[in-house]
DNA sequence: ACTTAGATTTCGCCG
DNA sequence: CGGCGAAGTCTAAGT
């Protein structure tokens, strides 16, 4: 990885057109190619960048990131005033990140339990495919009735909309027209509770470690 | 802004549980207090961050960055095995970053032109507002038939079910219940717009550069 | 302070 | 390689 902390002017072309004025910055240079230019704010996000792969030309005062993106070209044009600072460090191969929590973990987890989306229910498929996308899961319940499960780990209005609209174009199949809906989730918003209910579609609040096996299930919940 | 290079171990605690191998990466700190990890590979996103505001405790072999985000705490805590540099720039202000080409850009240059989006339009309004929003158009055509026209960069379903919203809400109003729809974008998804002609919508792509006049619009689609 | 909508979103998965 | 959905989305603007 290269750092160089230098007074610059950065101008990118391709997508859209951004003009950052002369100004002290990092200059950061991976090993894979990409190049990010940091302000001393606005954290997270660089103030200009360009991701890999990308072809980089240094000359004396400037450095020219090039992408060719489809028919356009994607441009990045720095150039430098002063080098304050131009260091390179060999960082060899930094391990992958694991991450727990997410979504798919979730899904994955409901699909070996899905009883905890409702009473009897039994996994017919995963991702069961619409011609406006995939159902996370689609399930039959005891009298052999079609459930078709969306699995968000916040429930939102945005999630109501995304059922419904599988659910309607399931119920175009005349051999799944009685299809439900349930959207599960770790926390469903009060207004996204409201409107499901308002279209008949169920809603559950599942539990991580309870799915895990970690915790047993609230019990008061049934006092 | 600060920047360590040192051999480390990353683990985050909050809205998920992540962990980083003991490997050597940048830690940048910045003036506005955010934190940010970042591998040599893996352009843009860090490896592990923390946003402000946060409140940075530094021990010998250890930097630890909170964030009370409400009742839980997000939790940064990078454990140093060896410091290979540690440096700080004083980078002063930077000016703001200028751009062109964003959505709001696309929007000025279709009110100019609204016949772009179909022939014979003119425009009523900009942000003509509803009681659920503006919508980013309202224009009139030939024979004084209202159209409401949404403004995207990229069409999604999002959008197809944002301007269907509006129509709805507009065409409560007798005297434009006969309101069409139009979703202009750069780019819409096939997705989108297949939501949209089944719901009436028509879908219209439009070129920036043609917008500016800086290209003439691509004659062969009428050879 | 909270909510909403945009982003050069990026990232990852599956076709 | 393209399309779609999620993200510790982040971020800026409006209320």
């Amino acid at each position: 990885m290269r750092l160089i902390v230098a007074r610059c002017e950065v101008r990118y072309t391709g997508r859209l057109d951004a003009l950052l004025p002369e100004a002290l910055r990092l200059i950061m240079v991976k090993s894979d190619g990409s190049v990010m230019v940091h302000a001393d704010h606005g954290s997270y996000k660089p103030s200009n960048w360009m991701t890999p792969p990308c072809v980089i030309e240094e000359a004396e005062d400037r450095i020219v990131v090039r992408k060719f993106a489809g028919a356009t070209e994607d441009r990045l044009d720095i150039r430098i005033a002063e080098v304050v600072s131009d260091v390179t460090h060999d960082m060899g191969e930094a391990a992958a990140l694991e991450k727990d929590g997410v979504e798919a973990h979730l899904q994955e987890l409901l699909a070996e339990q899905p009883h905890w989306c409702g009473e009897g229910f039994r996994l017919v498929r995963r991702e069961w495919a619409t011609d406006i996308g995939p159902v996370d899961l689609m399930c039959r319940d005891d009298e052999d009735g079609w459930i078709a499960i969306e699995i968000k780990r916040v429930g939102t209005i945005d999630a109501v909309e995304q059922l419904s609209r599988y659910l309607t174009r399931i119920r175009l199949d005349p051999a799944i027209a009685d299809c439900r809906g349930v959207l599960a989730a770790q926390q469903i918003k009060p207004q996204a509770r409201v409107l499901a209910e308002s279209r008949g579609i169920a809603c559950v609040e599942v539990d991580l470690a309870v799915l895990r096996g970690e915790r047993e299930p609230d019990l008061t919940l049934f006092a």
